[in-house]
DNA sequence: CAGATTTTTGCAACCGGTTGCAAAGTAAAT
DNA sequence: ATTTACTTTGCAACCGGTTGCAAAAATCTG
């Protein structure tokens, strides 16, 4: 076993509190007991049990990383940027993988067994719900990624899907494409519903357009791949927005087996600006989400909630721009 | 607050042993007391302090999930894997990112301080010597994707690199490839040292080819497609052996920006089988890693040190395979 | 039904720390 | 040298559980 508070008192010859004191800042000890405590520890290579301490001080900062997307490759950068962020802080996350899971309820129950300090919810995809059931638990929440509302009951930081539809829709209206799709990922998706309604939106303001939509089974190269294949059957629109861009990646794909080519045959827009997106083989013209800022402000919320946990619920809304690569034909 | 073991006693009118004893499997209880108890405790809302509990019974069930690889895209499935597998078992994952660090020493003491039961040091570039570090402090640990060797110093789940490089070789000399090139991931990576290795000392055996090398700064994109454009300026070999798919996808892609093409002009093979690798518009020769075993092994190792820290080390290294698509020519 | 045996329960100490409070020690002020 | 004010230290209770032990209760035997 480790050793103890005690053993080192005992050997510096001092109270268990004068040992608890020098390893607690802020606290009052001379400089000759802690140096006293400190050599003991350094002979017997004491390291304080945070566990315990978080018994008695009602911290164990411990952070719930909860998310349900580890097949999109933007969330390796995700989970990249929160570990570091936290750790840079002090805090540790405790990874926790939904996979299918949609009831939050046993996710919250643990987390809650090993008295987090706070959770992120990291998910385009699951509802305001989900997240509010940590509040309701008494965690401290931030729904990263999640859906925007001007009335948010818990903390969200992320980008406003429903704006971004309608960017994308106006982009490909601008470059007079007229039969126009959206391909998105999956339905139940919060991110895909307001993209969608977004997007239509926009379009339906102008006449004379040819519009369909689909919906593929995840936000995943072999279901974008196997929708646009299914689409090429019959006659495929002009151009697409498609859910993400993994998805594009895959839809790319489709249409180059087919013999077709981008964007001279069929446009292409995403969304994310994933590193892939760049890469000069796939050159993807696409919305950029600014996942550092999303990132970044999410932990800041975390970290001030913390002091004060009945911060008035806040959105936090960052702007997305399109970043202009090869398959969209340009503005006439 | 939370609801506490104390207050349900009250509620329930029973010592508070007895509650313990409801929530604590094996115990001995009656089945009147147990739902007496489970009453009071639903009606509360109760739900047991883990850490608290850890504090007498000394396991935490939290596992040490520690990383460098936060970039490379097949890493996100490694912590799906990883963090389904611990959590079907019971474990919690406390991720540590490790950015560039190199030294185990802080993360070492942080785990101790969480009083994690166990360590997985998930890495392909970090030394064994890492890894002994958690071992030499008390920590179980278990490196996966680490670098095989036939008497470990602590338990290692991965693949021979060095048998892999030999088969890169051979499958490169079976194609009747003459000039024959390694472009490696960052040389200080053992991966690297070792599929370096492996495949030179194949060729060696093989007279009258032209061999050359170079070496990546990251397993990344960029990295390869840098590495390779410097190569292209001046005569590169028949066919490479890149040091892993995500290399080998920036390298295919800078012979086709130069106007060359796969494998007509240049051949190339690659190691992992990450998904992307399979993808029609990239369609990779490479060798496959299997992930999931190394992941499955992994956790089963550290399960069964979990009941028996003082297991003999072993390594676990799994066989892997050429998969054969479209970026080498065909055996002659 | 008494006595022996087994099961269930509560007491109290303990896990490894923290912290309010009062006593002891130091320094400053008179 | 006293008094006053402030700092440092230790005591003891507490955080939320677990567990060995012995007493109490229930069950089994003959």
């Amino acid at each position: 076993m480790a050793i103890t508070l005690k053993e080192v008192a005992e050997r510096a010859g001092v109270s268990r509190s004068a040992v608890s004191r020098t390893f607690t800042d802020g606290a009052s000890v001379s400089e000759k007991m802690r140096r006293k405590v400190e050599k003991a520890a350094r002979d017997l290579g004491y390291s304080p049990n945070a566990l315990a301490s978080s018994l008695t001080t009602g911290r164990t900062k411990l952070i719930g990383l909860v998310s349900n997307n580890f097949h999109n490759p933007i969330f390796l950068q995700v989970f990249d940027l929160f570990t570091r962020g936290l750790q840079d802080r002090g805090l540790r996350p405790l990874l926790v993988n939904l996979s299918d899971e949609t009831d939050p309820e046993a996710s919250v129950r643990m987390l809650r067994q090993y008295s987090v300090d706070g959770a992120v919810v990291a998910s385009s995809t699951l509802s305001p719900e989900f997240a509010k059931a940590f509040r309701d638990a008494g965690v401290p929440v931030v729904h990263s990624f999640g859906r925007h509302s001007s009335t948010p009951q818990v903390h969200v930081v992320g980008i406003d899907n429903v704006a971004c539809g309608r960017m994308a829709a106006r982009s490909l209206v601008a470059r007079g494409y007229r039969r126009i799709g959206f391909l998105g990922g999956p339905q139940n998706a919060t991110s895909t519903q307001d993209r969608f309604a977004g997007f239509m939106s926009e379009l339906e303001g102008h006449p004379g357009l040819d519009l369909s939509h689909s919906f593929a089974a995840a936000y995943s190269f072999n279901a974008g791949r196997a929708e646009m294949m299914r689409l090429l059957r019959s006659e495929p629109a002009e151009a697409y927005f498609c859910g993400d861009d993994v998805l594009s990646i895959g839809v790319l794909s489709a249409i180059t087996e087919s013999g077709l080519s981008v964007p001279h045959d069929i446009g292409l827009i995403g969304l994310n600006d994933m590193e892939m997106a760049g890469w000069q083989n796939i050159n993807l013209t696409t919305i950029h989400q600014p996942i550092r800022q999303i990132v970044n402000s999410s932990i800041e919320l975390m970290v001030a909630m913390l002091d004060e946990p009945d911060r008035y619920p806040e959105a936090r809304i960052f702007p997305c721009s399109i970043v202009e690569r090869g398959t969209l034909r340009p503005v006439t």
